[in-house]
DNA sequence: CGCAATATTGACCATCATCAATTGGCGTGG
DNA sequence: CCACGCCAATTGATGATGGTCAATATTGCG
């Protein structure tokens, strides 16, 4: 059986637990040691559907997804926007029923984790449960942000509040470098996350260009004025709890895995 | 020192527990055991304050509340109602710094159950703590209802979804007759959860009444038309995960094989 | 009875959606 | 190598949902 310490992002997951939570050296093996599941999806797949009981969850290790609903006439609204070291539905572990989807938005690769087995491993590491409950929870201050985001931001500040949240999600998993990094949705991707249309979002898109806050190319995110952009989305980072660790080593991190 | 079992609403927890998840007879008892403190608000106040780092959790008894957040500009977002038998800050037991606040719509009274606690009871009863977990991930089911919303459906279906909504919840904790239940909020705040503003409430309002779906006078929402309201609404009640016995079976039964 | 909060109504306006057309990038097959 | 096709990005024009402002009723309550 494979296990996740075979895999080249093995750290990914740890980045992210440590972002958010502290593990003790012990805590760290036995992630490593979770058996998985391999699967590759291309872009516009489901890695799990609306009304689906799952007995797995899923570990991104490459490329992005995001959480979703269709309405009954076919519009969409995305609900999270996901990045490698994520387990987007770690809630199926106390939800039997899928409420929503979760779809590659790139061509991504995932393993998937047996229920019976994280089960398994937070009885024996109750550290390890509420750094998972903790995950879930900060699952749900995002959604929070949004919500306040859609209700009474405007599509300006709205589309700068959620690059500056990208950007601190990118970074806690190590994927930021030189104030960019890899942000591979479409316009209309970015619309049916913020209750926009299309078109707004391209035109809002330019005035964020125009005032010289950020660049947007092939899939990547350059942040050109970070205490603008915050500043332009009223963004405070407060609801991320990325304080597991005051002070993040990745390199460390790295290093000892 | 007082204890939860001491009270006249003693069963709303147990109630809102069972709703979503299936308890034992020593987990009752070990609920109705909890040591509390007792305290009052008047509407408008504060229960808990955004940036606090509280050390206990508040279960609501009587009155109803809300969590919002308030905008650099004074405008306000609630991300949430809760009815008598809602925790609503659970999540402070994980998430240091709360990231919005709860306050009281109504004269509301709450009982304070200090985190450790919380964390004694569910390091004997993991079942307890199970239901608490799935407590919370009902609740960031609810958020992205809500994000669905605000994101995708326009006024009138937005406030038929909130009611259709709310009457389950009511339900749930078993303060439904006859069709109504009390729904103390004024249209301001009905606005701030969805998202308009209040002269738009007022005039969807009016649309539904005159839909003949609902009746709302004096705090107390009354449902004419139960079928034509989900419809207005598009309301499926997959997302509240109210089937907690069903579950747990489900799991159980997972767990034997 | 009278104040204050809430509900209601009307007029006007802004943000953003919708529709439609064009451009640009990129991979594929001839 | 180029044409074709497809998808994403962009632009323009028009309109609707819902916001804002302001005034007036209504209700609750001391």
């Amino acid at each position: 059986m494979r296990t996740l310490a075979s895999l080249p992002q093995r750290y990914r997951l740890i980045h992210k637990l440590e972002s958010i939570a502290n593990l003790t050296e012990d805590e760290r093996k036995a992630l490593l040691d979770l058996p998985i599941i391999l699967r590759d999806y291309a872009t516009g797949d489901d890695l799990v559907r609306d009304g689906d009981r799952p007995r797995e969850c899923c570990l991104l290790l490459e490329g992005f997804a995001c959480r979703y609903k269709l309405m009954p006439d076919g519009r969409r609204q995305i609900m999270s926007f996901h990045t490698p070291g994520d387990i987007p539905d770690l809630q199926s572990l106390h939800l039997g029923v899928m409420d929503h989807a979760l779809s590659a938005i790139v061509p991504t690769s995932a393993a998937f984790l047996q229920h019976s087995d994280i089960r398994d491993l937070t009885q024996r590491f109750p550290g390890l449960l509420h750094a998972f409950w903790r995950d879930t929870l900060v699952d749900g201050a995002i959604f929070r942000e949004w919500m306040i985001g859609m209700g009474r931001r405007e599509a300006y500040q709205r589309l700068a509040h959620l690059l500056c949240e990208m950007m601190l999600r990118f970074k806690a998993v190590g994927l930021v470098s030189d104030q960019s990094f890899n942000m591979p949705v479409t316009q209309a991707e970015v619309g049916d996350a913020l209750g926009l249309s299309t078109v707004h979002v391209n035109r809002v898109l330019q005035k964020l260009r125009e005032n010289g806050l950020i660049t947007w190319t092939k899939g990547t995110v350059a942040v050109l004025n970070w205490e603008a952009l915050q500043e332009a989305g009223e963004f405070d980072p407060t609801y991320l709890h990325q304080d597991g660790r005051l002070y993040q080593d990745h390199e460390a991190t790295a290093a000892r895995i």
